[in-house]
DNA sequence: GTGATTATTTGATCTATGTCAAAGAGTAGG
DNA sequence: CCTACTCTTTGACATAGATCAAATAATCAC
């Protein structure tokens, strides 16, 4: 299995890779790997790439009272760039940390914009990937509106039943809108 | 001015509008108009059309405990449809319901089918344009986990100070995700 | 206009979760 | 193996906002 497999894959379930396209892919993905605690993306920088994960943990966070918020958690198969800054090519507020070791597949500015250009498909693909996202966002809103401190961990468990274990649980916390020590007291009580 | 022409300038802000685009577009919008309090969209059927709003104002809701539950408002130049049903094509929970006479130019699924299809830079659009309302869904996210009632109600007035007057107050309750009582006593209270 | 709905305000509780503080557990580096 | 972090748990207390109930006020249909 070439590295780039399940990237294909993941295209593959919104679009056909045509043959000029694949090649067009795997000549531009760049390989890179992060230690855990690094940064793949600053909040300081603007945001020039989008990285795949092919293997590894990443956290999605931001400044909020000196203390660091985690907006989403995101593993192998998963894009994460900092969303605003990618498309606008101006800073925002958002760091990606590697929670674990972390080996990725980037795409460039320069070559996402190439792709885009030349492979209608591309936009597509990016379209319909955007909505999927698009209803993850939707129900976390109605999470944080309705329901309580417990049901939004169970309801946690369940989504994120592979990687819980991964996770350190004050940053569950944080990505949930609870305190730590709520947190802890509905984990003690089972 | 042309009754499209409103539509035209919002599709023109993210790409250009060549002749043969416009033609395309021109041909294919349907106008139709609804009166206070019908729905454009019902949550038992699956979601054929998006809805660019010409004159009026919508919201999205949907049942929650057999409350409704007001998702977001949208008003002259914006397009309202149900996400999720639209792309997948099956049902999903949201109805959306216009709050004042309203008048919409509408795409049907097909139409815009055949734009996406014929039309690369329609992809490159609904891809751009859906990042903004990103955005919002984020700032809302963060809104919601840190925010006191007064605050949510304070952003809301700022951010959607001109349609504020035209909302019953139970409505911006449930948008902001606090008791019509506890909004009423915000207001009260200045 | 008038009666009937529907929307808003006001009041009196109640409770889930936050805050502050400190003690235990785990873990990593020397 | 020990020291120093960092993470997690536990306790006591405070409070924003929910809930329940009822009184006004506004709007609509006839």
């Amino acid at each position: 299995m070439l590295p780039a497999d399940a990237l294909l894959l993941h295209i593959g379930q919104y679009i056909r890779v045509s043959e000029p396209l694949r090649t067009a892919l795997l000549e531009r993905v760049q390989a890179a790997s992060y230690n855990k605690g690094e940064l793949l993306h600053d909040a300081r920088r603007v945001c020039t790439r989008s990285d795949f994960i092919q293997r590894g943990l990443v956290r999605l966070y931001y400044q909020h009272d000196g203390e660091k918020i985690t907006e989403y958690f995101s593993a192998e198969g998963e894009w994460v760039n900092s969303p605003n800054s990618l498309v606008k090519q101006t800073p925002d507020i958002y760091y990606l940390e590697a929670l674990e070791p972390t080996q990725t597949l980037s795409l460039h500015m320069r070559d996402l914009g190439y792709l885009f250009d030349n492979f209608p498909e591309m936009e597509r693909y990016a379209r319909l990937s955007m909505g999927s996202v698009f209803g993850h966002l939707m129900d976390r809103i109605t999470s944080l509106r309705f329901t309580s401190a417990r049901e939004k961990y169970e309801h946690f468990c369940r989504t994120h039943h592979d990687i819980l274990h991964r996770l350190p649980l004050g940053m569950v916390a944080s990505y949930l809108g609870i305190t730590q020590e709520t947190l802890s007291r509905i984990r003690a009580a089972r």
